[in-house]
DNA sequence: TGAAAATGAGACATTGCTGTGTCATTATCG
DNA sequence: CGATAATGACACAGCAATGTCTCATTTTCA
């Protein structure tokens, strides 16, 4: 064998197959793998080499999505102080990731009983919510659970319109962030 | 014939399948129609009857959801003033349509090419929010279009709450509209 | 160049959903 | 009660997507 590692040809096969199932999922989830194939400029057959079974594919993709989110996450952290900066910047940093945003969210109870479909990610989330309500910078009446509903259904919202082309994608961020703590009032 | 007009019965049958086809597509627009008798406690057979064939159902439920939504409309206007107080009232007059609000926008492009698919509603809505934005209740730098979606958004995360618990119902409107004006901002 | 890797094209059986139909059973109402 | 309406339980064919396979072709790389 040689050695092992997959060559940089599969790395890059593979990773067009993730972006376009990314890409066609994100808006219609009951997309055959045909229609994936064909994004991905590639053969029904070598996608099903890569991924035997439909299910793989959704695997890969969620754990893969998951990995650009924690990427976006943590690099979010090392750059913010106070709790609500951090939501600010997780926020904004993640609104780039529209795909996998909506592949991830527009259907969450397709991924019921999917071992890689852990809650982790909102438990940090919540706790940085708690954070931003002690230090009094969002409101201690609404429930955290609640808010956290709130701030995936704007990010969700926002990529979708950056994807329709309603909201440019340099403002996306900026946009998203400020609707959440202040909603759509006019700046004073 | 029997003179006329659908029996009692049909009528309860016919709403049971459309509820329960709101209520299964809303969530997964890739569901079957088998699942839909399911939930409608009915067998495939009886939905048939109803609904010959699978766009039929799709075409009624999209009838049905804009009437819905357009009383909830109308009733709103009826109690209100000002452009902002409109938008807020529809708000929470139809946070108890979740299902229908998230089966016709969650992915509008289904409907593309349907003959029943107007933007008639979105268009009115649109005039409401611009409204709201000469009146400076509303800030001018947002798209309309994309305030729309914030709405519609904060609309569904609200009732989908109020659904999971983590909401009670009676401040489910209030709370929409406060998020949607405000954000999650604590009051001064 | 030549071997191995990677892909494309297509055949094939399987599966689940759909649409149509029949027949028996239950519910409704005059 | 009795007739009609309404429903449920199947059976069946058609169809599209899936998963497996083989074989020819192209690409990569030592």
């Amino acid at each position: 064998m040689t050695t092992t590692a997959d060559s940089g040809v599969r790395q890059r096969t593979r990773r067009a197959i993730l972006e376009a199932a990314a890409s066609v999922w994100a808006r219609d989830f009951s997309a055959s793998l045909g229609d994936i194939a064909d994004r991905a400029d590639v053969s029904r057959s070598t996608l099903h080499r890569y991924f035997p079974e439909r299910q793989a594919l959704i695997d890969a993709l969620l754990i893969d999505s998951q990995a650009r989110l924690g990427e976006a996450w943590n690099g979010a952290l090392a750059v913010s102080s106070t709790a609500m900066e951090t939501v600010e910047n997780i926020m904004g940093a993640i609104v780039d990731l529209a795909d996998q945003i909506l592949f991830l969210f527009s259907d969450p109870t397709r991924f019921v009983g999917n071992p890689h479909w852990t809650s982790d990610d909102d438990d940090g989330l919540l706790d940085l919510i708690r954070a931003a309500q002690r230090d009094g910078e969002l409101d201690p009446d609404i429930d955290p659970t609640f808010a956290m509903s709130v701030m995936y259904a704007l990010i969700y919202v926002t990529a979708e319109s950056v994807a329709a082309g309603t909201l440019p994608r340099h403002k996306a961020a900026e946009t998203a962030v400020r609707i959440f703590r202040h909603g759509v009032s006019p700046r004073e």
